[in-house]
DNA sequence: GGTTGTATGACAGTTGCGTGACAAAACCGT
DNA sequence: ACGGTTTTGTCACGCAACTGTCATACAACC
């Protein structure tokens, strides 16, 4: 799910904004000065701003400069001015889009996919699992423990992968079958044997495991 | 100097938009149907298609599909109907960007800078893609070792470019089939005899691959 | 202490990969 | 069009790694 920064002191129209947003199935912030947006920003980058340009204090201009010195974020200007001189300042300024208030809530959904799809392609991030010092990259098809490439094979590596996609929560070794092999039905032994391989190789411990843990009479599961 | 294609019936609009941003410094060319341009920009390629919803033939929507789909150039609507669902038609199609008429050129020009700033971020980069003292620049067409130039036959290119592209990540053989023969279907093997041809030439120690390195069960990817 | 559920080591069959050989196809200069 | 050269795809073989099964040992629960 994709995040998405609203900064707009308006109490009311951000409200919308971020309750039309979240309608639209995104993960939604929002901050009413320019200096709260950066914050957040910084702290926990989103990957779409939508800044309006009158802020008090610092400005919007200004806040889409500080917001692309630190981040290649897409910043889509909302404003109520749809004066050329403002638009062309502001993507001046750095901003990726400009849409004029009153905002169709489809169009700016839009609009933001269109851009994010842009984005995307220059960083394709490859994402990365952590576990304590356990590190799973399901893109790189890589496990590292403690930051050094651990060997695992590719049932392992399955395996592994799908207890890091539900981490924290139990997984029956019928889930684990069904998800991992394809089976429907099969020697439930047959993912202990896995399960034990990995341990050897992923666990400090492999006796008293940390992270991939037994509940007995239930499954596995996978722990930070 | 940068290149801009207008795909506009409207002969007195065409001539005034490219008077217009030929004024603002860009090499500009004019089409009239979404075919014409359509041909235009696969012969020479042009660094921005502006392109009118209501063509006559082949419609808007259908020309931006053909361009996205030929090409990652940026994509600009300038279109007389400023209505909801036409501008997420046209986004969804592969537009970037979606201005209404009559426009500002100013504008116009400010959001085809925006895009381009976007657009090349993807793509200039790409001009030299570095692997330890491996050095791929795929518009060149060229590979080096330690400075010294690789001979690479077209496939094997074509093949180190896709792995190139997605460095870091897990290629399967079907991926790669798929993006470089472009077959839907067909012996995964073949992939491997390339993969072994290609690391004669670019590995210093073809035996253990230091680069292009195989994921038993997944694939191949390239690291750094 | 008995029962149930889990860990693990060994093993044989299987799979996946690298490679060299070869023929077909594409390419290229004449 | 022709002949030589390079490139491409197919195949078969051998090796190494992986997989699933089983038997046994161990731990948890009642």
């Amino acid at each position: 799910m994709t995040g998405v920064l609203v900064i707009e002191d308006d109490d009311r129209i951000r409200l919308a904004l971020l309750l039309a947003l979240e309608d639209e199935g995104y993960r939604v912030r929002g901050a009413g000065t320019a200096e709260e947006g950066l914050l957040m920003q910084r702290r926990e980058p989103a990957d779409n701003v939508l800044v309006d340009l009158m802020l008090p204090g610092l400005d919007g201009f200004e806040c889409i400069r500080r917001l692309r010195r630190d981040d290649d974020v897409p910043i889509v200007v909302v404003s109520a001015r749809d004066d050329t001189h403002d638009i062309v300042a502001a993507l001046e300024a750095g901003a990726d889009d400009y849409v004029v208030k009153p905002v169709a809530i489809k169009e700016l959904s839009a609009r933001l996919r269109a851009l994010r799809r842009r984005a995307r392609a220059t960083h394709d991030p490859v994402q990365v699992l952590t576990f304590g010092r356990l590190e799973i990259s399901p893109d790189a098809g890589e496990v590292r423990r403690a930051g050094r490439p651990v060997p695992v094979t590719r049932t392992e590596f399955r395996l592994l992968c799908e207890l890091a996609e539900h981490a924290g929560r139990v997984l029956s070794r019928q889930q684990l079958l069904q998800r991992v092999w394809g089976y429907d039905t099969g020697d439930e032994r047959l993912v202990d044997v896995h399960v034990g391989r990995l341990r050897q190789k992923i666990e400090d411990d492999p006796g008293n495991p940390r992270h991939l843990v037994t509940l007995r009479g239930l499954g596995y599961k996978l722990t930070r």
